[in-house]
DNA sequence: TTGCTCCTCACGTCACGTGAGGTGGC
DNA sequence: TTGCTCCTCACGTCACGTGAGGTGGC
């Protein structure tokens, strides 16, 4: 009388009574959730009746989204201990599930190549530049920075960018940026930028804002922060860094406007 | 006039500025969507503005539930290919997400230890099975068999087992189920074996339906399914065995009662 | 002899985390 | 000299899929 009477089942014919794949239990043995059956005379694992009940409630398990590492103790659990583990484990489903809602919200916030990294807000403010005809490089420009910028403090862009966008309402501060746009390509001894110095000088005493000078007046912003803008933007004409100078013979910090960019750490005293 | 001007953060730096770990930043680079950046005399990784950016653009997408081996194209994309790249991982969440919820379904299906690959029709019948006092281990048989059945005929457990529930209303049904029961012990000689036979022989005219029985009658069962069957029930216990040989004295087939159990292939004419 | 099944490694998947072992910078 | 950062492997995660290379059974 053998301990395990009935069919002994090929590792295929056991796989197909219980609706898995012959990977499938061999992994099972190794993670040590169904033990090893005997071998018959060619090394040739053979399953009985009750390995194929085991690995059928293995199944049911596993497709319910159970971790195979709790297998084994759901298997074996009491009516509470099993419930309880049920009750765990539908949580973490739930979890996981927000965790790819919140992945939907976040996809379609960035729905556009602009709003990849940036709110809706600056990206309404790039359409407007276009709107206003700036062109694309200029725009890509701004985009970049505000990408440094809402990275660093998302909490103020919104803000920030609604006070900037106010401005545009200043003809003069659209005109100044068309001329700044069309100025890219000028060699830095170009006279014409004389003239546009002396509008900017004219701005600065009213306070035009701009993503790299705001910067400088945000307290948190750390020097650091300010350089890599100036590298994305000032930088990348060598008629604006030009204007920078300019600026200065005006009787300006260059484009900070105010003060040098040195850091302050935010418990420092500034008097 | 160097290409990238700006601060050269090293791989912490940047990484704190894009907010990314520097273990993400390195297997970026391994990934191919960051060019690795210039080394300074040490070895060291030095980044840009431009990488700060092109990092904070790829933890967006990655967070966002972008595959990493997506990031590429789309960060080369135009508006239109854009657009249907997130349409398409939209629709890969919200497909995730329904597994995930068939997930959640079948844990709440299966929410007690019987319940493990049983619908929850068997669970009421193991149910009433103890409401009528059976033991536990004659319970765990007829689940372990029911398991083995579900797995076979999904389709068809539901009506079946329906059908069953309804012969419990027969008090001589119920008084069978006990003796068997209680039977489950006995040697195989004992005396009282006869009695229980001849109740068995009675109700077998009136077509008493048992997994096993039924299993016979089932078309689409084949005779390895039938034998699994019995060993999980019939071959459980030396009395309930010879209980089938007392079944061939009275000109039953054993436990059967039908036809022997050779698999008839579903297209093959029985006449 | 051919085709099918079985066997045991062992790599690949996904997006990194986490040491291991060693070196440069202050 | 110590502590911090950087470097390059390389294993581990999760549940198997997928060969690779070889052998037994009909």
């Amino acid at each position: 009388m053998t301990r395990t009477p009935g069919p002994r089942l090929t590792i295929s014919q056991a796989a197909s009574y219980a609706g898995v794949t012959t990977r499938a239990i061999r992994h099972y043995h190794q993670l040590g959730l169904v033990d090893e059956p005997p071998r018959d005379g060619s090394g040739y694992r053979r399953y009985s009746a009750r390995d194929v009940i085991d690995l059928i409630r293995i199944r049911s398990l596993a497709q319910a989204g159970v971790p195979l590492r709790r297998v084994g103790a759901l298997l074996a659990a009491d009516r509470d201990e099993f419930a309880a583990a049920v009750a765990e484990i539908d949580e973490q489903l739930r979890a996981e599930i927000r965790r790819l809602e919140s992945h939907r919200t976040a996809i379609a916030q960035l729905a556009t190549v602009d709003g990849l990294a940036l709110p809706s807000e600056v990206v309404e403010y790039l359409d407007m530049l276009r709107d206003l005809g700036m062109s694309e490089r200029v725009v890509a420009l701004e985009r970049d920075a505000w990408v440094i910028v809402s990275a660093q403090l998302p909490d103020d862009v919104r803000n920030w960018i609604a006070t900037k966008r106010m401005t545009f309402e200043d003809p003069q501060v659209v005109a100044i940026y068309h001329a700044l746009d069309e100025a890219f390509d000028l060699p830095p001894g170009d006279p014409r930028l004389e003239a546009i110095a002396d509008q900017l000088a004219d701005l600065f005493a009213r306070s035009l804002p701009n993503p790299t000078i705001d910067a400088r007046r945000q307290e948190p912003v750390d020097s650091t922060t300010v350089a890599m803008l100036d590298a994305e933007t000032v930088e990348r004409s060598p008629a604006w860094r030009h204007l920078g100078r300019l600026l200065e013979q005006r009787g300006w910090k260059g484009w900070s406007g105010v003060e040098p960019p040195e850091y302050v750490p935010p418990d420092a005293d500034p008097g």
